[in-house]
DNA sequence: CCAATGTATTAGCGTATAGGCATACGCTCC
DNA sequence: GGAGCGTATGCCTATACGCTAATACATTGG
């Protein structure tokens, strides 16, 4: 029963994960809640330089988590799909079960 | 109007996506939804070491992604939350998204 | 065209981690 | 206790990636 379903898939969606597998891309995807943005605006909310930010912002939309429109100067950023959120909702609600399981562990010992 | 929504949660957060973002996990935890394994076995059914696979393993355990329970010589790996798999066909969902969506560009262009 | 401004890109550095090998630990049976 | 097996751990190398500074590119206004 090998199943190994598809490693070429396994790879997408571990590259997909990757994205979201760090802090400044996160501040990121939760500064544009508030919604589309400019590069300097995410510079001023966000503590992170402005290239650095630019280079988050290019593999954000690489893989369809931001769409970008531009007008004259500023290019303006937005979450492409709400689903991001969703993803990371369920990552918070693990790390509360997880760590209320702990606080539960620590009284009983 | 600084957000900053707490940037030890989002270290949190990022360090869990991180954990799913390679591949070979993702084939551990998918070779799981068959029910609970020993190392042995998925050292069979994934194309791991088995220093490798072990190492994996522990992460996904740390991190409460797998739980495990031994019984004399074997230990036996299952998922610990089905959420996992929710958290994967979301990606997958966008992975298709975002195919069909390539293909109608190329086709329109 | 020139200057100014916003954004993207390049090069270099430091850190983190996956993978393989060797080995240590734990358990069972003789 | 010793042998054998399953599992875990430490060391090492190669690679990937985030961050910074410097620079290039694009667009607008004078």
């Amino acid at each position: 029963m090998a199943r190994s379903l598809d490693p070429q898939l396994m790879r997408l969606v571990a590259a997909r994960f990757k994205v979201l597998a760090e802090p400044a891309r996160l501040a990121i995807l939760d500064a544009l809640r508030a919604g589309e943005m400019t590069v300097t605006d995410l510079v001023d909310i966000t503590t992170l330089g402005q290239a650095n930010l630019s280079k988050h912002l290019q593999l954000l939309h690489s893989h369809g988590f931001v769409k970008r429109r531009k007008d004259g100067l500023f290019t303006y950023y937005a979450v492409a799909n709400r689903d991001v959120y969703r993803l990371c909702d369920v990552m918070c609600g693990h790390l509360e079960a997880e760590a209320t399981a702990r606080r539960k562990l620590a009284l009983a010992r």
